[in-house]
DNA sequence: TACACCACGATAATTATTATTAATTAATAT
DNA sequence: ATATTAATTAATAATAATTATCGTGGTGTA
């Protein structure tokens, strides 16, 4: 929190409680939220808060790499504050998005780039399935 | 070709020159266009093709498990005949999408869902970087 | 205090996609 | 071949997500 309080003043942008507060609810969920999601979750406490100030504010932490951008098929995207690099797994039967550890990962990007000739400076793993609570139900 | 023309058949659907088309777009491509690629390519053959058309017939293919949808984080969908689960790689210079062979990673749903306790019915898997072509110019 | 400079909120504009509807076409039985 | 009918198409309106615009106001600095 104070963090992005650093970096932000680092760069060169303002410290606003606006930013302050969608950079917040980011850190304090698991639940990678959309834009509108984060909105719904602002309003209470922040009733004058524009759709465009979060979409901004999320472009802004995008750039400092200070959020991560997810979009697991949807029609728009989710956000995350753990910028590490770490696959997603979401339950096609709720939506529910939740974190999968990604020590087994790790050497994956060089193993593609050997075969593809690329240099690899990112990735994004999804997968999909039912949820252990949805297995449940069915 | 004639394989969706049986399967079309098959699960009742009709037959038509735009349904056609559009497979064949994607069946003789390795680029995974996006609809506006598809419908743009068509344009010459089929000037009275409508985008809703080109958006109609993906959906039915998708549901027919003819093609999948990919989505490398940009704010569209792209499209792919080949529905083997394979992974992805994005050049974020210039954009193009390229596969990659998929080897490596048959096992990894099973180590996620014994991670998640999800049961795994797909993933995705894409990876971001400089394309040969791209690496040279810089 | 005055002056820039951001950043904000409100809202218009844009882009991708989906829904609606009337006309056309493919499949089938005559 | 032709008529029937039900699905499909093209055109376009509608919707949803996102981005751009712009006037206002707060903040830091000279």
């Amino acid at each position: 929190m104070l963090e992005v309080v650093k970096i932000l003043k680092e760069k060169g942008y303002k410290v606003t409680p606006q930013r302050i507060a969608v950079y917040d609810v980011l850190k304090n969920t698991k639940e990678h939220p959309t834009v509108e999601a984060i909105y719904n979750k602002l309003q209470p406490a922040y009733p004058t808060m524009s759709l465009a100030t979060v979409y901004k504010s999320l472009e802004m932490f995008k750039d400092l790499n200070l959020v991560q951008e997810l979009n697991v098929g949807e029609d728009k995207f989710r956000y995350d504050a753990n910028v590490k690099l770490h696959p997603h797994i979401t339950c096609v039967s709720c939506g529910r998005v939740d974190d999968v550890d990604d020590e087994m990962f790790f050497n994956l990007s060089e193993q593609v780039a050997v075969k593809t000739g690329y240099e690899i400076t990112g990735q994004k793993l999804y997968f999909y399935g039912h949820c252990p609570k949805c297995k449940q139900k069915a």
